[in-house]
DNA sequence: ACGCGATTCAAACGCCCGTTTGAAACTATC
DNA sequence: GATAGTTTCAAACGGGCGTTTGAATCGCGT
């Protein structure tokens, strides 16, 4: 087992060599974004980071461990910034109910600083995120829930005060389609390769991109309630 | 190599036990949906489909054409549905532009036909093809784009008519968005729990689902263009 | 300088993977 | 009913997997 207070290391440790976790954390992030969590062997994993193969069992316990270490390590910060600045602008407001596009701030710009913060790591790690959202594997899908219900929760309650005309359900729903679209823009770069060959390429990427995701999200969210009607099924031909 | 015409069965090949390469294709495309397409292994997926190990090789070649196989078996008619659909639509019409809704119905009918039309296989597939809309695997995101290149290019330019105020870029955007939103909801039924206990788990749960998205997907596509502050990252604290 | 816990390391463990093989079983045709 | 082609089958192949082990190494407190 690792020890508590890791030993400190030879008189130079600059950035660039940071210690075995962190080297081990970087790769699997970069990693699992290019291939996923079963395609990548803990033996190309070490072997990028330059660590012993036995590394990853000392310090995560298994390989599902890391993964889950991988989330925490940039998903819990981000979820608390994502809290914090939505009670803030809820205390700014003081008791009026904030608007759709301010609570959809709350939930994006603490992504978007994400991205851009990291050296490196932010874009690779929201990717993953968004790949993780898709993915069956129970480990996976409970370890998410537990992460997300607490912002959720909360992001619900200002939603529900921002748009009354919505009931519980279809808030769900729609938040449930927010959640698609967004984890789906950040998981996929290539996947805009689908529809066109438009993409300019910028360093800003993202915010260029949540800037568009933004409007349409909170549009969506406002909308009418659906006709029941619209959408019948059409006989053949 | 498989035989260009399969030889027939004996006597009696009822519905319950259908050839073996349909066998194959039903089995893989449940184990995928389960456990996504690295994690799920030909042993387990022959022994469900009750064939023999070699089967997968001798009918398919690899296990990635195998996948390749469950993805166009029924992704090529829906998405040729979905064109004719939007056909019949612009020829109803008459010249005139057609509606946003109208141009989402010709893309979600389809799907929403496709999940309830077969015994079990319809929702199958369409989570299996919300996983692979996110997946990084080379031969998927590849496979992928050609399936859709016909489709998207169509629904675009029907969707620039309908839609005057919006730069083809923005629009290319949006649609990125609109499949996210898609994909992502046809890939988790379970992503809910993230959010809520509310999913009443009815039978007809995929027609209620689109219902409620066509709305929202059609409020998004018509918002107004962004304003370029609204996410402006707001400093510290 | 020594001891001790924390870490690294090379090697091995047992297991399951995707694929191949060659013979057996089957079926349609002559 | 022999023949040729298609499909099934049991068995094996080589290799990579996640994890474990036990010894070597390191770095600090005493």
């Amino acid at each position: 087992m690792p020890a508590q207070r890791p030993a400190r290391r030879s008189p130079a440790m600059d950035a660039l060599s940071q210690d075995t976790k962190s080297r081990i954390l970087d790769a699997a992030e970069s990693l699992f974004t290019a291939h996923g969590f079963e395609a990548t062997s803990l033996r190309q994993l070490t072997t990028a980071a330059g660590v012993n193969l036995a590394a990853v069992n000392y310090h995560f316990g298994t390989k599902e461990e890391l993964f889950q270490a991988v989330l925490t390590r940039r998903l819990d910060p981000m979820n608390q910034e994502r809290i914090d600045l939505l009670a803030r602008y809820e205390r700014e407001a003081g008791g009026r109910p904030l608007s759709c596009e301010k609570i959809l701030s709350a939930m994006l710009i603490p992504a978007l600083r994400l991205s851009r913060d990291e050296k490196r790591g932010g874009k690779d790690f929201l990717r993953v995120l968004g790949r993780a959202y898709a993915d069956p594997a129970p480990f996976i899908r409970s370890f998410l829930s537990e992460q997300y219900a607490e912002m959720i929760s909360r992001f619900k309650d200002a939603f529900l005060k921002a748009l009354p005309h919505l009931t519980k359900q279809e808030l769900t729903w729609r938040l449930h389609f927010v959640m698609g679209a967004l984890s789906y823009t950040l998981a996929g770069t290539d996947a805009l390769k689908l529809m066109a060959h438009v993409l300019p390429n910028d360093k800003d990427n993202d915010e260029m991109l949540l800037q568009r995701l933004a409007p349409f999200l909170a549009a969506g969210l406002k909308a009418p309630l659906g006709d029941t009607k619209k959408l019948e099924l059409v006989s053949g031909t």
